[in-house]
DNA sequence: AACTATTTATAAGA
DNA sequence: TTCTTATAAATAGTT
């Protein structure tokens, strides 16, 4: 339809190619846009260009994901449910995992022991009994840290005392500088007191702040681990 | 162009609006071959009749997920991507949780200890030390009922021995009976000495078979705990 | 599904 | 790009 007849095949002249898209695009969305109306029907219509110019058509009583997402109903199967399978399988994975790890953790709180047997019981204990005496050795560890770090705290803020005090008998006559506070960032405590002030901690400890999700509780021994 | 022309609005006779639909469906699916050919342009056509038929038109060179993919990257963002973020979000806050599930078990094992404050570590240690008290009550009653049932299964054997003799005694001519196995199913073992057989198992236990996935050693100890 | 009078689309040229 | 126009193509109404 035109000054000559011309045949379906790939224009070569990039000009007239392009041309030539530009008419047809035109007269395909106003064909698009005739049959949607006259026909009551829902058209998606998609164009890319040579030059990767997106054009595109939809009727005004759809959404192009509502044209995409009935496609892919009505014809039938997958498309992208690759991407999107895998990934629910992924997560389904995921919290079989979490589950297993959430049982295991009980298990270690003494928790849903019944099914296990007397061999893996047995190998529980064990490695609870070595686990926890890692434990023990790493408290003392830092207790005697702790204690060190104390002492040397202390040692320095009886110098600041006493050179407060030298300075104040050279210049008493500033009240100001005698009520300056010596211990304003962290009282003392004897270390041996930190090491075990009794069994008041069990099941109200918190976890260190970067767990916070995990259980609002946070802390070894909250017991919401049975919740997915 | 036909025998009269028409105005562009929704046919109102259903068969008319049908047989429109048709014709101009071949119409305009021709003309996005032609598109597709004379311009080297990528066309996606879907169209949904009045009575919810699907047609569609995609150009040769292209799959219809690839137009819709490269559509949703070209067009900007979203389309399902709600439905798709939600599930990476959910994704992610399963393996976040995962990954602090397995922290929580490195540290009853003993590993990771680093981190934790004094008051942290000595909640850990007193919430082992109760858990532990309580796995080896468990281990403890475990074995004092496989005893009895050991005990009961050894004086079931010894009484079905017992009559075996006495049949034997009765018609010693058939020697196949004499070699009749008596233990087949389970050879029977001390209690006491099931109860503790050396620091063996440390690290070399099997948990339940219903864990295999979690890890492939399958076992309290196994450290591959750091991997996601 | 075919026919065909007419309308519409568009190729080529400006 | 846009306009023009001769001509090809699409199709409305009819059979």
């Amino acid at each position: 339809m035109g000054r000559g007849k011309i045949e379906i095949k790939r224009i070569e002249n990039p000009t007239n190619r392009q041309v030539t898209f530009s008419k047809r695009r035109a007269g395909i969305i106003k064909k698009a846009r005739e049959l949607s109306v006259l026909c009551d029907a829902q058209v998606s219509l998609i164009m890319f260009s040579a030059t990767e110019k997106l054009s595109e058509y939809i009727s005004p009583t759809v959404t192009t994901k509502k044209v995409f997402d009935r496609y892919q109903q009505t014809a039938g199967i997958n498309l992208w449910s690759t991407h999107y399978e895998r990934m629910q399988e992924n997560l389904n994975k995921q919290k079989e995992i979490n589950r297993r790890l959430r049982k295991e953790i009980r298990q270690r709180m003494g928790e849903d022991l019944n099914e296990l047997s007397i061999d893996v019981l047995r190998g529980l204990e064990q490695n609870m009994e070595h686990s926890l005496n890692i434990v023990r050795e790493r408290k003392l560890k830092v207790i005697h840290t702790q204690s060190g770090t104390y002492r040397k705290k202390v040692a320095n803020l009886e110098q600041v005392h006493k050179n407060l005090m030298r300075e104040l008998e050279g210049r008493n006559e500033d009240p100001h500088y005698v009520f300056a506070n010596h211990n304003g960032d962290g009282d003392y405590q004897s270390a041996l007191e930190l090491a075990n002030n009794g069994g008041s901690h069990i099941f109200a400890l918190r976890l260190q702040p970067s767990q916070p999700i995990l259980r609002e509780g946070g802390g070894y021994g909250s017991h919401d681990l049975r919740l997915a």
